[in-house]
Order: structure tokens, then sequence, then C-alpha cells
DNA sequence: CCTACCGATCGGTAGG
DNA sequence: CCTACCGATCGGTAGG
């Protein structure tokens, strides 16, 4: 039975993850997730504990993803560039494989109840700092050009965290060159020649 | 009298413009609206059709701005990467002049009811479409590089368009910067030398 | 996992 | 622009 309920539970996450990103978090209601499941929406609550704490798990475990993915990219004496290559790719990566809770990642975090709501931001503040610290590096280093890292990181950001939308309005190019590409972008025009 | 219920409903206009950035359409009342103009939840009905009328007008308005200001960059005989830049300094300072309406244009349009939501979504397409059609020429001319116009064109608005999230997370930087350093990362990146 | 149900809140209208 | 109010829907609980 353990199993049958853990199933579930993981049903109930990725179709909250799929409403969440279509109809928005304040604009899907438990019904519509429970009707989405098949079940009862009262039948819900013996899986998930409320509305606000499904919110919360989608956007920890991604932020989870996202910080395994840039530790497993930073490998000691490797150049800055290259390092910021890798968690570049990473981070596409996780992107890619994990789509509408990327969505809802970006997009419904702000519904979050504090303090889960400030732990949230400041989780992110890491993240964004250590990606201009390898920016930072590569200019220290001589590898990147001296273009106001914030700025960067900022632009960065920008262009890899609306990736999940490229499907939502184009279907023709694969998503997968999208990291080859913003790596290009950014690289070879950041790049010392 | 007249003038009072003009300033009213430009009140409620802006109002709502500021809460639907902050909470979301979704998660915005008309009671929260009501409260934060100081009248009355019914009174508002006076002023405005409904809540997804409020939404549409918002939407539309920043649309119709963004097109305007994309007319007045394009002269004719001028050279496709500088037309580029006139289009980005353009769509940047309309942006920057609307920084509630642009985030709830940018946020919230999902929300629009049909048939709004189709027109808006075709509106959108023909804008971008716009702006890969200058670089295509800036390519056909030889001033930029030949690079996907689709991933540049996607690229591009994924960067500008997160500009008004600048003050929600760092202050020490002037806004207006953006512009140039926008222009300078991807102009300077793709033209050709 | 269901039936039955709660109090709260929603967008909006009637009538003045 | 207000008072009074409508039907619908919300997240969630009790009890089995």
């Amino acid at each position: 039975m353990e199993a049958v309920v853990a199933n579930r539970k993981d049903q109930i996450h990725r179709v909250a993850q799929n409403l969440f990103r279509q109809r928005g978090f304040s604009a899907t209601s438990m019904r519509d997730l429970a009707k989405a499941v098949g079940i009862e929406p009262a039948s819900l609550y013996s899986h998930i504990a409320s509305k606000d704490q499904l919110l919360q798990d989608i956007c920890f475990q991604m932020a989870q993803e996202f910080f395994e993915a840039l530790d497993q990219s930073q490998i000691p004496g490797v150049k800055a560039d290259e390092q910021l290559r890798m968690a570049i790719d990473g981070h596409i990566r996780i992107i890619l494989d994990n789509l509408d809770a990327s969505a809802v990642f970006f997009h419904e975090w702000r519904h979050l109840k504090e303090p889960a709501l400030t732990e949230f931001k400041e989780l992110r503040k890491q993240y964004e700092e250590r990606f201009r610290s390898i920016v930072r590096e590569g200019q220290e280093q001589g590898v990147l050009r001296n273009i106001d890292e914030e700025f960067i990181t900022f632009t960065l950001f920008s262009s890899m965290n609306r990736i999940f939308e490229w499907q939502e309005t184009r279907k023709e190019k694969q998503p997968e060159e999208f990291s080859a590409q913003i790596n290009q972008l950014f690289l070879e025009g950041l790049r010392v020649e």
C-alpha cells in the first residue's frame, strides 16, 4: 500500500506542476487538480498537506536540482570560462528535464507563504551569486571580458530561464540546441580573443 | 464631473497595474483593488466593466505602446544594425516608462479571456516577427553575423523583457544603463568586424 | 479514498 | 459612489 500512496503522491505532484504551469497557482483550484488526477477533492489531502505545501515542494525540489547540478559542474583547477560553460549546460539541462516544474519555479514562487518565500529568495540569491563569482573569476584570470558581471549574470539568467517557453511559441527547433547557442552567444561574445 | 470620473478611472488602472504586478491577476480581488483605491468594491463598476476588461485594457494599451515605438524607430534607408539598435532602445524605454504595466503585460496575459487571448498572441507574434525581419535584413546586408535569427530574437526578448525585475532584486544600478548594455552585448556580439 | 459539509471569499448586480 | 445582497466557488475538515 505504501507503494500506491507514493505513486499517487508523485502523480499529484506531476499533475499539479502541469496545471500550475498552464493556469497559474492562484487560478488552479484543488477541485481542478482532483479532477485531473481522477479522485475526489477531499482525497487529495490524504497525500498532501495543503495547496501551499504543494507549491513549496515544487519550488524547493527544483532549487535543490539546480544546486546539485551546479555543484557537479564546479571542478577545482578548471578555467573559469570552462566552468561557466559547464554551469550553463547544467542549468539548462535541469530546466529541459523538468519543463513544467521549471515554469512553476520561475513564475509562481511569488505565491509562496512566509517563511518559505524569504528562504526561497535567499537560495536564489546564493545561486546567482555563485554564477557571478565564476564570471568575476574569469575576468581576474583574463579569460572573460570585463563587462559588469551583475548585468551579464542577470541577462544570462534571463536568457536561460525562459527556455521552457520556447515550445509554447515555436516547435521547429529542438530545445537541446539551446545550451550550445546560449554558450556561443555569451561565451564567444565575452571571451577575450 | 467628467474630469473626476476620468481621473478615478486612471487611478483604478494605475492601482490595478501595481496590484496585479505584486500579487498576480488571479490573486488580486476586486475588494483588494477597491480598498487600495479608497472606495467600496461595488463602486469600481461605475468606472470599469469587469476585472477581465481591466486586464485586457492594460495588456492591449501596452501592446499599442510597443508598436508605436517600433514604428518610430523604423526609418527607411537606415542600415539594419542601426535599426535594430533603435528598436531595442524603444522597446526598453517603453518598459522603463511603464514598469507595473509591463510586468502585467509579460506575466499576466495568460489570464486574458477569449477572444482577447488569441488576439494578444497574434499581436505579439507580429511584433516579434518585425524584430526577426530586421535581424534577417542585417544578415543579408552583411552587417550582422549569421546566427539563427529565431534564437537571437528569442534571447533578445528574454533579456529585454525582464528588465522590470531588476529593481526587485538590486537597486545599485540605474535601469537606464540597460539599453546601452543590451545593445553592447547583442550588437557587439553580433556585428561583423 | 469517499460523502457531506464548513466558513470565507469571490466577481458582480440592483437600486438608489 | 454607497448599502445590501446574490449565486458560485474557494481551501480544507469530520468522520468513516
